[in-house]
DNA sequence: CGGCACGTTGAAGGGCTTCAAGCTCTGTGG
DNA sequence: CCACAGAGCTTGAAGCCCTTCAACGTGCCG
């Protein structure tokens, strides 16, 4: 138990917060791991837990009535999914899938909502969160609305070189993380061959290394300017 | 002044507040009334204050690189705008413009900032609001990502009758706010060529009924049989 | 009543999807 | 340990949805 208080207080969003109210949160949290496509919480579920990444990596992925997945974002260890929902004890509105086999640990909401009105500054924390989460999401629809599809995937490459690039060589970044055609495509409203056709043209001009589920870009500088649509 | 307090206590995000807190948001606000076309706030401007619509529709735009603008969503009477950029100091993300003649409150975030703190109940209100504006953003990521703009049409005309709408005879539903077709474009990562010739087939059907910035929907369960994908 | 913003309609073309076929790598069970 | 089944990926071809450009209506307001 003492281990889970002590994995809680490095958590950013319980950073600082005193000992008897993370002793309380630590009491009525337990473990959650997660092989590579299962899901901590799916779409429509009551929700009474919210989740904090430990390790690996998860995606919220939200499902059409067609039968598409629409990927809403990517956590990383440090973030927490469901938080809001399942403050507001309303249906989880996506689910969370784990892209590789990963730790969680499961808070229930309510005593989250008891800790936030106890502790200011965690109510902060929260609300910051959720406000960078919805800028992120303003940042999503202007791109959708406006950009083309090789513009968009530009962008979400250099979204997950800040989440999980792993610097090598030169301005070399790899991302660490499984990271197939198809979970591009989700992120960006488009197929998995129009994502093939587009890393295809970005290996030849030497941009990118495209492997199976693993990417490396090689010249973030040139990623930039295809987001930016700025010529040449 | 007073009368300023009166208005405060009528708006849902302030219900409830004691009369001292009230006071002293009243006594910190100023009105701001704008003509149709003009902004309250403008991206890139520093946020320190925001502002609740009393009368009239805003909508929130983001302006691309290239000159485009996105209408992130619209504002009206009850509803805040810019609120959480104001509370943290950063940078208006986007502009607010009036889509027709508009009163508004202006409020300095710091003092909204203090009366969260002082206030649970405020705390939960905003957090709710936020917490509802993430939920839109990710609907509208996934329709962007995945339906085609018929469908994405289809629904923002229903989510305007939620907000805006003024039932008529029969099941017919007048939106009370000019709404040209370029703004229903800007809604939707559209043209308004193509949304014109939408309108045009809706019409021709009998599903809605389209004047110059002015539309009335006269059957609205055939648009959601479109917004839906339903089979015929 | 003239000007201008709003709206319509047509035609051409392009970006992306869809369908299809085949390739390559990976991990798993025999 | 190897083989093979299947997941991941590539590539081509057809075509559709939507954008873009252009020219022309239309109605509102000063």
């Amino acid at each position: 138990m003492s281990e889970i208080r002590d994995t809680l207080g490095k958590i950013d969003l319980f950073a600082g917060l005193p000992v008897s109210l993370l002793d309380r949160l630590a009491g009525a949290a337990h473990r959650v791991s997660v092989r590579k496509g299962e899901f901590v919480l799916r779409q429509g579920e009551e929700a009474h837990l919210f989740f904090v990444v430990l390790a690996g990596r998860l995606r919220l992925v939200q499902h059409t009535a067609d039968g598409k997945d629409v990927t809403m974002s990517v956590f990383v260890p440090g973030d927490a999914i469901g938080l809001i929902v399942a403050i507001m004890d309303e249906l989880y509105p996506g689910s969370a899938e784990a892209l590789e086999d990963s730790d969680t640990l499961a808070l229930p909401g309510d005593l989250m909502w008891q800790a936030m009105n106890d502790n200011a500054p965690l109510a902060v924390r929260v609300l910051k969160m959720v406000a960078g989460r919805l800028k992120e999401a303003h940042s999503r629809i202007r791109e959708l609305s406006a950009e083309r599809t090789e513009q968009r995937v530009a962008r979400s490459l250099l979204r997950l070189v800040q989440k999980v690039g792993a610097p090598e060589s030169d301005d070399a970044v790899r991302l660490d993380m499984r990271l197939g055609r198809q979970d591009l495509a989700q992120m960006n409203g488009t197929t998995l061959e129009t994502v093939s056709r587009i890393l295809a043209v970005w290996e030849r001009d030497g941009i990118v290394r495209a492997g199976r589920e693993q990417i490396t870009i090689l010249n973030p500088h040139a990623l930039v300017v295809i987001a930016e649509d700025l010529p040449h």
